[in-house]
DNA sequence: TCATTAATTAAACAGTTGCTCAATCATTCA
DNA sequence: TGAATGATTGAGCAACTGTTTAATTAATGA
């Protein structure tokens, strides 16, 4: 298990913020870099857990899991304020978390697509799990 | 559809934070309220997505979902820092999204439990989405 | 016991975020 | 057209976050 390959190449510079020598099994860490997904959809899942990542938004995903609903009910359910909702939304919007659709002045969200539901979803019996 | 109940009843304060009157469906808000998850639970579940909302953690939870690894191997593969790893490991487990395990000096850590495999998964298929 | 090293931790700083407040846009209706 | 209203937007600020640096802990082996 424990065949490190070139261990004994030791760094000049001490200090150094990379653990570059040391114990790094370099053979696993390659294969391990091959295998990972892009970078860039990397990046994308980042921005999308972060926009799912704040309490207001959270509760909004929630709300919109049950029924479709306008700004000014999902404030009213919330108890905050239309801006902040708003402001929350375009967050929501920007990841496409959310879509809408307009109605004369009123603008009502939903939930993008089943991708969402079931990511709400995962996530509750994830931290409802009783251990 | 639009049988909105109570909208005479007028507010005397004008430019009130919380949208109180107006377009207000108060049967759908007041029956959304109640079938929404506990307040208690959409907490969890904004710390657990905001624990995972951050590209250092998406990578290492990516890299993890490949292969057990320790805190060396992971630094080594996304060219950061011990330190900061270590940092947003402790984030991690906090939110009990990965486990680990010592053996002498190093220390091996792998994803809880098949729930956030799932979370990545489902989030991937999300953003790799193509419309 | 002492040196070495993997890992964790604390403090500090820069960058980011979410809300408030005010202004603005857009749609309806008199 | 003008008033009213649902929704969006921008600026500003307090709170939070992620990295760096340095110190510390824990385990190994000479």
């Amino acid at each position: 298990m424990s065949k490190r390959a070139s261990a004994l190449r030791r760094s000049s510079t001490k200090g150094d913020p990379i653990c570059e020598v040391s114990a790094i099994n370099p053979k696993k860490v390659s294969s391990v870099m091959k295998e990972m997904e892009p970078a860039e959809a990397l990046m994308k899942v980042a921005e999308t857990f972060s926009a799912l990542g704040d309490l207001t938004r959270t509760k909004i995903i929630s709300a919109l899991s049950i029924e479709e609903l306008c700004v000014c009910d999902i404030a009213a359910l919330l108890n905050t304020t239309k801006s902040a909702v708003s402001h929350q939304l375009r967050v929501l919007r920007n990841m496409r978390l959310v879509k809408y659709r307009k109605e004369g002045k009123m603008v009502f969200y939903s939930l993008d697509d089943e991708h969402i539901t079931n990511l709400l979803g995962e996530c509750l019996r994830h931290v409802n799990e009783d251990r």
